[in-house]
DNA sequence: TCGTCATTTCGTATTATGCCGAAATGAGAC
DNA sequence: GTCTCATTTCGGCATAATACGAAATGACGA
């Protein structure tokens, strides 16, 4: 039972929900959710473990970055989920936020994510020139 | 998203879990619920209004006893979930002691459940006579 | 090999959750 | 109305979860 306990666990707080609402529009690396987010990466990053534990996302590495996807084995139960609780999902102004500011991440990609160089259009969380 | 979090907390418990277990066999009164999972009903009682409030269950009266039975609208969806889980849920020990004590309990609603005056065949947790 | 960052872990304070027994509540039976 | 129980809430403690900044880790590029 343990399984569906994590998955519960992974659904049951705030913060998870955001990420997973996020990385269900999207393959993303960690400074793309935490700069959509506007959390601490200390805090994102214990919740992106709890969310991998649970099996519910894989990561892999592209260059320096490490890239979140949900697990495609369990997006379709994801997906059924996130859509049973609709109604109440699109009218919430967190997750509303976070797709906006995600949006604007992501207009950014084409100059290379999380690349050095691009004169600090968007200035990372600890200080680097992460896109 | 507070839905989705409910949901997600809902299924985040273990005794929740088994609770919910239980319930997907049959509706149960409260005393069925707890004689099966042998726990105290204060703390079953918490859970129960745990679940109640993600919307999962819905409860009836029927003489002195309430009875559990799942909310019909999330049935479907709660079912996906579990059988998803499935492979693991069902060599899970603790969930197939809770059923076999529900079986051995169910197998005296002839004599009325929680009727009083059964000769104590079974011991209600607060001394009482319920079947 | 070294430097640079993205990412994770550590230390800690705060808050939430789980458990139980005992007391309170409340619905039916008489 | 009163009695009887099933059911819920209360008080108190123990454990676990969340948050953050700062320090540690670790992978890639040069």
């Amino acid at each position: 039972m343990n399984g569906l306990i994590l998955l519960g666990k992974a659904l049951g707080d705030p913060t998870r929900v955001r990420v997973l609402a996020l990385l269900r529009r999207a393959d993303l690396c960690v400074c793309e959710i935490a700069d959509s987010m506007e959390v601490s990466m200390s805090t994102l990053s214990t919740h992106l473990q709890t969310i991998r534990q649970a099996g519910l996302v894989r990561t892999s590495r592209q260059q320096k970055w490490v890239t979140y996807s949900l697990e495609p084995e369990v997006r379709p139960l994801l997906d059924q989920i996130f859509e049973f609780e609709e109604p109440a999902l699109k009218s919430d102004r967190r997750l509303e936020r976070d797709a906006q500011r995600l949006n604007e991440r992501l207009g950014l990609r084409e100059e290379g994510c999380c690349s050095v160089g691009v004169g600090g259009l968007v200035k990372s969380k600890n200080g680097g020139t992460c896109a």
